[in-house]
DNA sequence: AAGAGGTTCAACCGCTATGTT
DNA sequence: AAACATAGCGGTTGAACCTCT
């Protein structure tokens, strides 16, 4: 016997969201919060199942997400995550506020795989590409030869976690929170961003990268004009009261 | 200008983990 | 302990968009 499916099938609209659905699920979050995804879309007055809802929720609607390409900073900080756990972009999203899993994955798969291959580094394994090459037949590619090539992961007992290696540690994630706390101390940016959570300087928004100036990260209110100027939206219907109670409601869970 | 091929990313699917009864 | 319900995760898909010829 199976599971029940996540909704009804018959009469659950698919596809890309209009606005005027996105407006019912904020509208129905921000009043009533995240709770029961399955009986959202019904309360919501929506023609989606609660799945859908969620993933539309979590990956686009939330205010708190940022928007646009992952700057470099991000960009390095994803690499870094995926080297020691692999394509556990929940957990790699868990470390860049205001990212979503969904995004770090399609920003991978679309960007950075491409540009690590390019520099001659295994995406999956994150080590030279020759190395493997060198071992199963003619090197196809060679090592970079730019001092950017700093993937390496830090030694730590000599044994490299494999990145694609999906099936994780034994005592995961003990064994994970091991392995980025051993890598710390090596890793000055692994050590800002590990050092104290609370305290991040991704989080405060307060830090800047280095590189440009736009690089910054946003207020969170900054990032919501976005929905605020949505064309349906008057600031009226979502207030900045309605921040408030976002953020209620996420404290409660 | 057009259409073929490539790229991007929002959304879906199926599975697993976790919580509840 | 077992069965079921729900949430969450990661892989995959496909439509829209972009680039090249």
């Amino acid at each position: 016997m199976g599971r029940q499916p996540c909704c009804d099938k018959l009469g659950v609209k698919k596809g890309p969201w209009t606005a005027e659905e996105d407006k019912k699920l904020i509208n129905f979050i921000l009043t009533n919060g995240q709770c029961c995804w399955r009986a959202v879309p019904k309360l919501a007055g929506l023609l989606r199942c609660g799945k859908s809802c969620r993933l539309r929720w979590t990956n686009y609607l939330r205010p708190d997400l940022k928007r646009g390409l992952l700057n470099e900073a991000e960009e390095q900080l994803v690499i870094d995550l995926h080297a020691r756990l692999g394509n556990r972009w929940s957990k790699i999203a868990a470390r860049l506020p205001g990212r979503t899993d969904n995004e770090i994955k399609n920003h991978w798969n679309t960007h950075i795989k491409k540009k690590l291959i390019k520099m001659g580094i295994d995406p999956v394994t994150h080590q030279p590409l020759h190395k493997k090459a060198s071992q199963g037949g003619s090197p196809s590619t060679s090592l970079p030869e730019s001092d950017d090539y700093r993937f390496q992961l830090p030694e730590t007992d000599g044994s490299v976690p494999t990145a694609e290696s999906s099936s994780p540690p034994e005592n995961f994630p003990n064994e994970e929170l091991q392995l980025l706390e051993n890598n710390v101390d090596n890793d000055p940016l692994m050590n800002c961003f590990w050092g104290d959570e609370v305290s991040s300087p991704l989080i405060d928004g307060s830090w800047k990268f280095p590189s440009t100036e736009d690089s910054r990260i946003p207020l969170w209110e900054e990032n919501y004009s976005w929905l605020v100027d949505y064309q349906e939206f008057g600031i009226e219907d979502l207030g900045y009261g309605c921040f408030e109670t976002t953020m209620e409601i996420s404290d409660r869970h």
